[in-house]
DNA sequence: GCCTGGATATCGTGC
DNA sequence: GCACGATGTCCAGGC
């Protein structure tokens, strides 16, 4: 629908949303927010989005964040008042409502997206945990990994080892430059952990790089930085694919043509 | 356009990106990004929206997250591949690049927003803090705001003032339930600060409640809980607004008829 | 339900 | 550019 009327835009948008589809609608409008807090924004015109699971997304000119907005189980109500068509999104819990007040509809349109796919998300400090797992050398030679999201007291140890004389290994993993509170995340493991009688106790942070301000606790805490990467990580995990690949065709006698994650 | 071609939309939409135009469209496509981690996404129906200052969101039918993004400042490439519109935004710093392949576009639309208004949030931290400046009294009887956004080490404290028995004050505030978290800030805080020889120091939060497991440690610390709602700060302000613009009556010889606030 | 921790967090501010 | 704090953060998982 082009430059439709307002009521003629209300029965769609009603009979669209009790369908439980997506509606998009470019409108001059008013926003405001109550809830949590509160926000207010004159007259313009935005992109005003209204998903069947009764969710709302205003969106402006630019920016990738929108500028009002309400989570997923809201309750919509519309009506005409004063020469507008005002939408109300409501929030049980919390309390939150939504007020969309459009003047002048450029633009309506309502659509049903058939959608199946599955979206894999690649996190990072997980493939890196992986990566080290499958390939504990990328640490140095001869660990041996123990366990690995090992209990203690006030977490989780990423990766629990023992190196090639015997001393204990507690690998702390980072994404990004690793900061004070990684250190800080580590050194509190180290409390509830102790190494074999007569051996160390070796704290090491993996990460492609140390966050500036924490090197001297590094040192003082005798705590060792292991520098390894996403991509590196990837990289072995690729290898290690292929070598499983190989390893099948050893067995079965064939490689499968494309891999099918997940 | 409503099923445009593959080339007559690709036309079309570089027609608009170049003019920094919004873009929205409905297409089965797959989705996949490559930067500070990765994903994937295979076939189905989206809602995407390029934005003239170069974000990308793709949208899914439902969640009020978009599925992938990528934030203003990107750069975009379009071509047409094995029977398929394929849009490439690419971020320079940090590099990242979500892909975007279509093979069948439902609908594609471009328009151009004009909103000059502004958007006002009501902060309501920011509310609470203003009221405690304006009305010392919120808290207790005699106390003096000396500073606030003090800088100490590790932050800023929110208020820094001297009651009346000359003893300092320091207090955190929080909107919401104050948690272990804001307890932990305040005791960091105190760890930077000194009395006035011979006074006490006395940490103070102000929420509208503790959360549950907080009691034991507020009263081991000797933090004070003084409460205090938004709804409560906002009343204060409203009062102050008034008193004001009476004061001004006094000077002006009028009251303006609307207050206009930020 | 409350609380805790993670995020492709994003976004602003100070250095 | 990097680090740190605030966010209507949102969101999943645990208790």
């Amino acid at each position: 629908m082009v430059s439709p009327k307002l009521d003629e835009a209300r029965s769609e948008l009603v009979k669209a949303l009790e369908a439980r589809m997506m509606v998009a609608m470019v409108a001059n409008c008013t926003v405001s927010y109550s809830g949590r807090t509160g926000s207010d924004m004159g007259e313009g015109e935005r992109l005003v989005i209204l998903k069947g699971d009764g969710c709302v997304l205003v969106h402006r000119g630019r920016d990738y964040q929108p500028v009002n907005w309400q989570p997923s189980g809201c309750v919509f109500q519309t009506r005409i008042e004063r020469g507008r068509l005002v939408v109300k999104a409501v929030r049980p819990s919390p309390l939150e409502t939504l007020t969309i007040e459009m003047d002048r509809i450029e633009f309506l349109s309502a659509f049903r997206l058939r959608d199946d796919a599955q979206f894999i998300l690649h996190s990072s400090e997980e493939e890196m945990q992986k990566a080290i797992l499958a390939e504990p050398d990328l640490i140095e030679q001869g660990l041996r990994v123990i366990d690995f999201e090992k209990k203690v007291a006030p977490g989780f140890v990423d990766v629990y080892g023992i190196d090639s004389q015997g001393n204990t290994v507690v690998i702390e993993i980072k994404k990004g430059p690793a900061g004070a509170a990684a250190v800080k995340q580590l050194v509190e493991y180290l409390k509830y952990l102790s190494p074999t009688e007569g051996k160390k106790l070796r704290p090491i942070i993996v990460a492609p790089s140390l966050a500036k301000g924490v090197l001297p606790t590094v040192e003082k805490m005798k705590i060792e930085f292991k520098p390894l990467t996403l991509q590196k990580s990837l990289e072995t995990l690729q290898k290690r694919v292929k070598s499983d690949q190989k390893a099948l065709k050893g067995w079965l006698g064939e490689i499968p043509e494309t891999s099918n994650p997940q």
